[in-house]
DNA sequence: GCGTTGATTAACCGATGATTAACCCAGGCT
DNA sequence: AGCCTGGGTTAATCATCGGTTAATCAACGC
């Protein structure tokens, strides 16, 4: 899923980005509606989070300039002011959801879903991986068919694991993924994590690479009682 | 779109009947309730926009008496009492919107657009789900045929819930098709809320997602006590 | 064998949701 | 009008779950 992010402001942007890429979203992420414009005729996207406050344009106007050439992916839009004006102009001009400031990041990853439900009510997304299978929209993770129930570390690592198949990923990058870029974890917590995803899907999932992380184990091999 | 609006004022109605119509909606006028209850059994419309003052009838009465005898289309209803009480008297008569004049047209049409598209896709007249069955037109709720009493709130909820079966719904967007958008509410009563549909239903039907919200359970499983 | 790295387990803590009781308000009834 | 009832909301308390920590154990490399 690609998610084009306009928002101006650094710090709710970086939190943005960090935590739609934990959900599993592909995030591109601008500045400005100039930027914007620019992105949305460089490649497709899936949907669109729009601020309405921009340094150089009004979003709405950006908003209902693409709509009338023809944009239709879903755009939910962020704004600070909470009139009912507002909230109203939104709508009209061809939003399809709003948030208002702050906000949670779960709360905008629940509604981006929603959203793309709505436009397409399909299992588009889902990972398979051997006998494992996760549907990101869903948040749900199957082994062999099974529905199995993941916690939400479990889950973002499971995750994270699954976004690079083969690659090795360093504790460092994993930390990244699974909590934000600025969260601080000094404790062996993402080892627990990692044991209990085994526990819960069998030892094959995981590898670990001594010196240098874990990777995602072959997709054939690695059943739970070889 | 085909758009029943029940207005006596000439100029208001003139004003409404044009915006509408400007925005690509069909819309048919009367002035009286009488008008307005021959038209509702004269063709079918997709939704209504309610004056409560009439001068043959309160509008409040006309929007009960067709609630109860099965209309089911989304009503907004406009007025031009201010007080808390009247906004609440129509949602509780089973408005889905209200507007205060004077109004601003384009906050009418968005509305309307808002109005429709909630309910877009809810054309079923019994929803089924495993042994619960709802039936939207008369509103009542059974459980394995055996007809169950629901408050309003817990049939709001419950709504919700079938209309995104399998989804997971955070609060915030569960308190937005409970209550309106307008109403802020700083509490747990969709909590409580949940809490009275289990008990009345079983805790099967209500499904807890930690940290994300709630969702529908299983169709099969999940009865009272297994 | 020794040290380092990862696995495992249990304990603790905080967050989140569930539960319950009290209160408030509106509507119906007398 | 005044009372009564019932749903709705609030708030306070309880329970549970997940996450983190920390301590111990096993494996691997040297």
């Amino acid at each position: 899923m690609h998610v084009l992010v306009c928002e101006d402001d650094e710090l709710i942007a970086s939190g943005i980005v960090a935590g739609l890429t934990a959900q599993g979203f592909t995030v591109e992420r601008v500045a400005t509606a100039g930027a914007a414009r620019a992105m949305l005729r460089a490649a497709t996207f899936d949907i669109m989070v729009l601020d309405l406050g921009l340094p150089d344009e009004d979003g709405l106007k950006l908003l209902q300039q693409q709509r009338s050439q023809g944009l239709e992916i879903p755009v939910l839009i962020l704004t600070a002011r909470d009139s009912v004006t507002n909230r109203v102009d939104g709508l009209q001009a061809g939003a399809d959801d709003y948030l208002l400031k702050p906000f949670d990041l779960r709360e905008l990853a629940a509604r981006l879903q929603t959203l793309l439900r709505r436009v397409a009510g399909r299992r588009v997304n889902l990972i398979e991986h051997g006998r494992l299978a996760y549907d990101p929209s869903s948040r749900e993770t199957f082994l062999g068919g099974q529905p199995v129930d993941l916690s939400r570390r479990e889950q973002a690592l499971l995750q994270a694991l699954l976004h690079n198949k083969g690659r090795v990923l360093s504790s460092e990058q994993l930390k990244d993924s699974v909590y934000g870029f600025n969260d601080e974890l000094e404790s062996n917590a993402l080892n627990v994590h990692i044991h209990h995803l085994r526990r819960k899907l069998g030892n094959g999932i995981v590898e670990t690479v001594r010196g240098l992380g874990y990777r995602l184990g072959p997709a054939d091999g690695g059943e739970d009682a070889p």
